[in-house]
DNA sequence: CAAATATTGTGATTATATTCACAATATAAA
DNA sequence: TTTATATTGTGAATATAATCACAATATTTG
């Protein structure tokens, strides 16, 4: 299984096969096909068939998939465990959005604290959870073995904030500012912008 | 301008050159090379100016790109009026986050309508704005001529809510359900998850 | 049990996107 | 003015991704 050699683009649409196994689950389905997987998510049958087969043989000639089977295979493909400890910095607008968020405990992540520099913030709780001072991130991030963070702090701040994230020994980031972030090697970072996809929607109504 | 040869890959970068562009702005700055451009994104200079190619020639050899104009060209290329009216459906937590955002209105957008079905809400104000009967969407959409709908409502209500967008003639929807939704033609949708990213990070971190 | 069939899995092909390599040229320096 | 140089713009080459076409085969049917 040479992890190099599997693009990109299959990887980035592993989540989608997941999200989509855990609705025909919810409605108790068992088997499902490529071309049935394809049509509720906007892909060609052979485009998950081909994805698929950079990891393995899921499938059954004939059948299909084993819903439950080749969910379990996508998890243990991906990694991703199921207790994904996460800490956010910046608890306004947004990131109160993000702890009332049902979505990521379903999804086996949650977050583990909260930091913020607003006086009038810290030690408080919000949606059950204590917000800290930045001050305290690197110490609650090591204690906690929290290994992912969200930014959602106004996008002046981003480079100190992505200072502290970095000597706190995280190597994941979630980052929802507007600015690019420009990191050292061994970080990762998906940035989320919708304005930009609202862009895009304005461009193909434009000259379509 | 033949738009069907430009690449789709060009298109999605064209909201990023226009970001930083006003970053610059916003520091006075009056020229840029594709190089700096590219580190400052995270691209390569050749990507740059091959993705502007595509539109025209709008450097200047030995000194770069005059900032005001560049971003200027991009803004009629990309066809974004500054005026991009929006409704929201879904007043709950990710919609008031919406509602708060800055950004919209700093990039040209503005929710002009609120709609939900919580009898609680609807006649009450959020954030300055009245929320909407969903029953009179259609009306309110049409009247405002509102252009591009948000979908923040819960999972399962989202294929009522998206009969109800389409029969008010909306064209572009940007939605943050978890489920893929199912289109007819002539209607163009972007959907945001970043539950998704999180996994992807969480397979990267657990597979480098 | 044999034949028919639906569906997977995959090498070959085509399409899309990125990078390379360098000519063109405006500007700055001599 | 002439020369040197930095930077753009772009055809050609390469890399990446999607699609096609079909062999393999498990299951169902007769
Ligand atoms: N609200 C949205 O829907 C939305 C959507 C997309 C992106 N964003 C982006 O998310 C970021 C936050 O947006 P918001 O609307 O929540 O803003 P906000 O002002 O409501 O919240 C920012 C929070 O960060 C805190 N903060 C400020 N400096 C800090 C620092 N150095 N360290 C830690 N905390 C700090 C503030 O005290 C505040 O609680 C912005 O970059 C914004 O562009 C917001
Ligand atoms: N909160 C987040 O940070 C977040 C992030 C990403 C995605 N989402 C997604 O956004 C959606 C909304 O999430 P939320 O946290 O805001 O939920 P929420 O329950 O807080 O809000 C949902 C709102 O929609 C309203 N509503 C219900 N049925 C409706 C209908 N048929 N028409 C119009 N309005 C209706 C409800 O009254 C409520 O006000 C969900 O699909 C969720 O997965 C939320």
């Amino acid at each position: 299984m040479p992890y190099s050699k599997i693009p990109n683009a299959t990887i980035k649409r592993l989540s989608l096969y997941r999200k989509q196994l855990r609705r025909l689950i919810s409605e108790d389905r068992e088997v499902v096909q490529s071309q049935e997987l394809a049509d509720s998510l906007g892909l060609t049958s052979t485009q998950i068939r081909k994805d698929l087969s950079y990891f393995g043989k899921f499938g059954c000639r004939k059948k299909g998939y084993d819903v439950n089977l080749l969910l379990a295979n996508l998890r243990k493909i991906m990694g991703v465990a199921t207790d994904n400890k996460l800490c956010l910095f910046g608890c306004g607008n947004l990131g109160n959005a993000l702890l009332g968020y049902k979505g990521f405990e379903q999804r086996g992540f949650s977050i583990e604290a909260i930091f913020d520099t607003d006086l009038n913030k810290i030690g408080k709780f919000f949606h059950g959870k204590r917000c800290y001072s930045v001050n305290q991130a690197k110490e609650v991030i090591k204690r906690k073995n929290i290994k992912i963070a969200i930014i959602a702090v106004p996008d002046e701040t981003v480079d100190e904030i992505l200072e502290i994230i970095i000597l706190s020994g995280i190597k994941s980031i979630l980052n929802f500012t507007q600015r690019h972030l420009q990191l050292p090697g061994g970080i990762m970072a998906r940035s989320v912008d919708f304005t930009d996809k609202l862009e895009l929607l304005s461009y193909f109504s434009h000259t379509k």
